[in-house]
DNA sequence: TGTACATCAGTGAACGCGCGTTCACTGATGTAC
DNA sequence: TGTACATCAGTGAACGCGCGTTCACTGATGTAC
């Protein structure tokens, strides 16, 4: 049992935990479940974080590190963000769609981990306008990225097919209109 | 122990839930929390509901039932549920965005209940904006109402209470000139 | 009007179960001689 | 090179606890005579 598989046992730890955080939310998943999903047993998990509430602190920091894609444009970034593919893959989407609602509830840490990410991207999508002011690329940044957030949590607790599409849809085009009037 | 004592209580227990599920999500709210705040102990619940889960149903149909407020104007409606003060107020708030992200792993009652709030929500929305065509005002409503759940969602998980009203703000602003664009 | 009984909302002890966490142990590896 | 020992990641039984749910019981009310 050399160091590196220890390292490499806690990255299956985090992204079992991950997916599983994000599909179920943080209370319908156990100590056990994860363990099991990243090929342990439950009684090894001490050795790797004190809580489970440490856990979910450094999974969120762990996802975040992963970044959702290199894609910096904040238009094309929507469309890939409002698809059928991303809001069907609740697992493998966006943390704050699946988990940020829940956080509100969660421990400091775990809370400042989010703050942090959020910071960071609307950061990432205000600088992702080419040809608009600080300002208005801010205030489009966080209206955009509240939608979209928004659009996905909606469709995805939708139990109609037809109408979860046109609120992704509808919202993709609302959004490309708004930030397109600028460059008119 | 008349009927109507009976019904009353009922109400007493769907109010207490109401809040306490939005307050701390569905997992963590027990049904001996829940008839607690009610007044009463956990041994009567099943002389009310058939399980947890019915009485989740039913205390969505029950806040949906009683109304977000009566206002219908589209921009004055963002106003306010965008405020500090909606914001703030988890447990009496918007149960959309207190318990959306955690309704798709809800029971297909449940989420059937949100999806036909969600639908009547859209819709009424869609009649408060004055000289708009039908088309446009859906868009619209659609577009500013998955940005008004986003925001929430977003102001409430972060920890700095600055960037919590910016978010607010922001998005606020955002959606006004997105929708005031088509008035000129 | 007064008494005996049926009803039934609400009580609280008890149930099986699964949770987060602990801990004595195992067994493969690295080190010392 | 071979043997004895220390290390420590991982195991799985066990812990106390609180959950959703059940159930025998209570006691206030309404009805029958």
């Amino acid at each position: 049992m050399s160091r590196e598989q220890v390292a490499e046992n806690r990255q299956k730890i985090l992204d079992a935990a991950s997916r599983l955080f994000r599909e179920r939310g943080y209370d319908a998943v156990t100590v056990a479940d994860v363990m099991k999903a990243a090929g342990l047993t439950h009684g090894g998990f001490y050795g790797y974080f004190r809580s489970k509430d440490e856990l979910i602190a450094q999974t969120l920091a762990h996802v975040f590190a992963q970044g959702l894609g290199a894609e910096t444009d904040l238009a094309r970034f929507a469309d890939s963000y409002l698809s059928r593919a991303h809001c069907d893959n609740l697992a493998g989407g966006c943390p704050t769609a699946a988990l940020g609602a829940e956080t509100v509830r969660q421990s400091p840490d775990t809370r400042a981990v989010m703050t942090e990410g959020l910071r960071k991207h609307i950061e990432r999508l205000s600088r992702g306008q080419p040809g608009v002011d600080a300002e208005e690329a801010r205030k489009a940044a966080i209206g955009s990225w509240a939608a979209m957030v928004g659009a996905v949590i909606l469709a995805r607790l939708v139990d109609d097919h037809q109408f979860s599409d046109e609120v992704l849809e509808q919202t993709r085009a609302w959004i490309g209109e708004r930030n397109e009037v600028r460059e008119r």
